[in-house]
DNA sequence: ATGCTGGAAGGAACA
DNA sequence: AATGTTCCTTCCAGC
């Protein structure tokens, strides 16, 4: 197909110059793929081919991005295993003790007490206010704020660090204590039980405030402090209503910060977090927006502990520690967190709730001291409405819940966790200054829907749901983004919050009579300042164009032996920024799923975004032409477009949703692709995110697909590899395919856009599924890619030469990523992509995700070419 | 009156 | 060091 078919884009809606537009194919050229992060689909789906094959969705998902994910295959746990990948492996798993507990990241975690004490200690202490240990630190903070202090520690610690500093997150974990309170009350335990589910509405309904009892709690606590203690108290909170959710956190904050804006934020968040509280000093001390953060939290404590008190604290304590230091970095916290967390969830949940909601507690003012310890100690308890749930199960008190940054495998056993429902490749986070921006929400205009099969059990389990990142190497919490519980009248889901690490968690509950599965309309995303996050000690990533993210979900099964059975399923990316939405076109339709090579005929498109820029580009493969829309980011675009062109064929057979996996995953499905299709039970995969992270992660896969570049492969790399790795999503591409010969992509020069720029190439943005981007971006290093789109921009350039070229140096960089890319880049090839090179490093990673784009665009060159 | 959205201004961070 | 561009965060306004 080279050529072009021209095609004619309707954009339904208003979009500007949207509507109709002629696309001009370029066949061959090269996208940039900027974007790419988000598009990374699109070229998945290209070949892929492969392998739509493995069960596991997810792991393919993951694979997808990871490239070798390979395994994918596999969904179980063996994830882990599999993981084998080495970078997973090492990357994952080696930190993280079985327990879960991150072994690296930090000690401190270990130290951590939570799971030393026992919960009831643990609960004692809170209600001594929590002194102790980390009350103690707490305490020490405390000191400054009486009440508060308790509270706070609790909460602040944990919850604080992880949200990091801002005070949303402390907010949020004020919320989330909220929710912990309750959940520490009965309640929260969530973990235990899922009971929590039916807290969830229990919760509600008794909450007064709230509406939506959930809701409620969230909200308060992290708002005002006083708030907050409503809110705690309250999820009384909830009727604060209006943003209490968020906003509160947020909101509160917000309205602290908010109010004050930036600036003032220091004063702000912390300040309204913390300070609101009481203290003035809080905030004061932190650096403002750090301070704020972390401060928030710790704020209290913070200002008043030195780093040698810090220390000791955390030496003692450790959680709430951990977030007063802020020197903690989020991720340590995280850790340790996670190792608490662990504990938290399964055991100690309480711990951490109590802690949290101590925290929240204290959090949000002394006032809320009094609550807490009246309400939330004492008075939560009354509030029986939360205890319904929450309370009551507690179920695995097993201390041991893998940490959030573990990855852990979509299927085990007769389990698999499935995300039937992806969510839309891009939703608008809010700020804490902002109200809430709604519920994430699925392309079909529903909202993601996940489910769990193979569980035959009467007893109802607790969904758990985190923002992670979207990068393929690793998925963990994401440090700028915090899940956010949506409450209100649309909201049917009932959910809960509670803080774990230093990371907000939205649990849900997940019943029997649901099929154990649960409509996803309850989480809305919040955006941290990227002052407050990085400010934070331990925090290493940088926030800047890190606006991906992909919701997480988990379950903990505890099976008859005794054994507790996690199960994790990750999102497709979701891209978080205002920017790329605009930018980023979006097929919905087309009039034609295949054409000849010769073109001649016209095709419409109609969709979202599209600019007069916008190119769609087609690229032979083999024989079956795959279309491949590039919008910068979009990958609902590429998804869209991807599939739809392509087609449906394809998308039968593979689903793009493998490829897509992210990005588009909107796309797909709102192309009409299930994006998961397998979700069936079987189907392990599912999402494929979900899994196993371990999978993938590889960025190389993905990659970026895109260096722009030079050669720039493209995207190809990234969908290459996810190709072979998880043929089955990727297949999105292609599977088999079937048709996968050419591939029709749309590009939008965005503007200035970096990769567009760049090379020659015209720079299309295939519109890889994130997984592209992820991978390139890695979390850490790029960072640029992190998001997006622009920057890192798939660019690929086609251009044959190019697609030599990339294709040789993908040879060149390496042989296993050369490999990888290699393989790939056989036109065809593709799809086979190449295996990865599991052990690449990630610094192989990354080359070799240039040579897959590289490999990946010499592939469609050829055809086009 | 709220909540959710989309859009945009202003300023900071980068290149 | 200056300039231009991109990105981030906060506001505003409409539905």
């Amino acid at each position: 197909m080279q050529d072009s078919l021209r095609v004619r884009v309707n954009s339904k809606l208003s979009f500007g110059a949207k509507k109709e537009r002629n696309l001009r194919f370029l066949t061959t050229d090269m996208k940039s793929a900027e974007e790419d992060a988000y598009s990374y689909a699109p070229n998945v789906s290209l070949s892929l081919p492969l392998g739509v094959g493995n069960p596991c969705l997810a792991a393919q998902y993951h694979t997808l991005q990871s490239g070798p994910v390979i395994s994918v295959s596999s969904c179980h746990q063996s994830s882990y295993s599999l993981q084998n990948d080495t970078h997973i492996a090492s990357g994952y798993y080696h930190g993280l003790k079985p327990n879960g507990a991150p072994a690296l990241e930090s000690p401190r975690i270990e130290i951590t007490a939570y799971s030393q004490y026992p919960e009831d200690e643990v609960e004692e202490r809170s209600s001594n206010e929590d002194h102790i240990i980390k009350r103690g630190v707490n305490s020490i903070v405390t000191l400054t704020l009486p009440n508060a202090d308790g509270y706070r520690d609790p909460s602040c610690l944990s919850p604080a660090s992880s949200l990091s500093s801002r005070s949303c997150n402390s907010d949020a974990s004020s919320y989330e204590s909220g929710f912990y309170n309750y959940d520490n009350s009965p309640q929260n335990s969530p973990w235990q039980s899922p009971c929590v589910s039916p807290r969830g509405p229990s919760m509600l309904l008794s909450c007064p405030h709230a509406t939506g009892p959930v809701g409620s709690p969230n909200h308060s606590p992290s708002t005002s402090p006083q708030i907050g203690a409503v809110a705690e108290i309250g999820w009384p909170a909830q009727p604060r209503g209006s943003r209490p959710n968020s906003p509160s956190c947020s909101g509160g904050v917000s309205s602290c910060s908010g109010i004050g804006k930036r600036k003032y934020s220091f004063n702000g968040n912390s300040y309204c977090q913390t300070s609101p509280n009481q203290s003035p000093t809080p905030s004061p001390y932190g650096s403002p927006r750090i301070s704020v953060t972390d401060e928030n939290w710790l704020a209290n404590t913070n200002q008043y502990t030195n780093s040698a008190i810090v220390a000791a604290i955390n030496a003692l304590t450790t959680d709430g520690v951990v977030d007063l230091g802020e020197g903690i970095p989020i991720k340590t916290r995280k850790t340790m967190l996670d190792n608490s967390p662990s504990m938290s969830l399964k055991v100690e949940p309480r711990g951490e709730e109590l802690g949290h909601e101590r925290e929240h507690c204290h959090e949000d003012y002394p006032n809320r001291m009094a609550l807490k310890k009246e309400n939330y100690c004492g008075g939560f308890l009354d509030v029986p409405q939360h205890p319904y749930s929450w309370s009551k199960p507690k179920p695995y008190l097993s201390p041991s819940l893998p940490a959030l940054d573990w990855q852990l495998p979509s299927c085990s056993g007769p389990y698999n966790l499935q995300i039937e429902v992806q969510p839309k490749s891009h939703h608008r986070a809010h700020y804490e200054t902002e109200g809430s921006r709604g519920a994430v929400k699925a392309l079909s205009g529903g909202h993601p829907v996940v489910q769990l099969y193979g569980y035959m059990e009467s007893e109802p389990l607790t969904l758990q749901l985190f923002i992670g990142t979207a990068d393929d190497r690793l998925l963990r919490p994401h440090a700028f983004y915090q899940v956010h519980r949506i409450t209100g009248k649309t909201v049917s889901t009932a959910s809960h919050e509670v803080m774990h690490s230093n990371s907000k968690l939205l649990e849900i509950p997940l019943l029997p009579e649901n099929n154990m599965k649960a409509i996803i309309d309850c989480a809305g995303i919040l955006k941290l300042r990227n002052s407050d996050i990085e400010l934070r000690k331990g925090e290493t990533d940088i926030g800047r164009k890190n606006t991906r993210v992909r919701l997480v979900f988990r379950v903990h099964i505890t099976q008859p032996n005794g054994r507790t059975v996690s199960l994790q399923a990750a999102s497709n990316p979701i891209e978080c920024s205002q920017r790329s939405a605009q930018e980023l076109p979006l097929v919905e339709k087309q009039s034609v799923d295949s054409s000849p090579a010769t073109g001649g005929k016209m095709m419409l498109l109609t969709g979202l975004n599209f600019l007069p820029e916008s190119k769609v580009v087609f690229v032979e493969k083999a024989q079956v032409p795959i279309i491949k829309t590039e919008p910068n980011d979009d990958y609902d675009s590429l998804g869209t477009v991807g599939l739809s062109m392509h087609s449906k064929p394809y998308y039968n057979q593979t689903r793009l949703t493998p490829v897509m996996p992210v990005a588009d995953p909107d796309a797909c499905l709102v192309g009409a692709y299930p994006p998961c299709p397998p979700s069936h039970a079987t189907m392990p995969s599912s999402s494929p995110s979900s899994s196993p992270t371990l999978h993938d992660l590889s960025p190389v896969a993905y990659i970026k697909c895109l260096p722009n570049s030079p050669t720039h492969t493209t995207a190809s790399g990234p969908m290459a590899s996810h190709f072979q790795e998880s043929p089955g999503h990727t297949n999105l591409g292609h599977p088999p395919s079937p048709d996968h010969n050419s591939s029709l992509e749309i590009l939008h020069s965005h503007g200035s856009s970096n990769s567009l720029n760049s090379p020659g190439a015209q720079s299309y943005h295939p519109i890889y599924p994130n997984s592209s981007p992820s991978s390139s971006s890695s979390p850490a290093s790029h960072p640029s890619t992190p998001g997006g789109p622009a920057e890192s921009p798939f660019a690929s350039a086609y251009s044959p030469s190019q697609v030599q070229a990339a294709a040789n140096s993908s040879q060149n960089k390496g042989n296993s990523p050369c490999q990888l890319p290699e393989d790939a880049s056989p036109s065809s090839m593709t799809i086979a992509v190449k295996q990865e090179p599991q052990e690449l490093d990630q610094m192989y990673l990354d080359d070799v995700n240039e040579i897959i784009r590289n490999d990946l665009s010499s592939i469609s060159v050829h055809p086009h070419a």
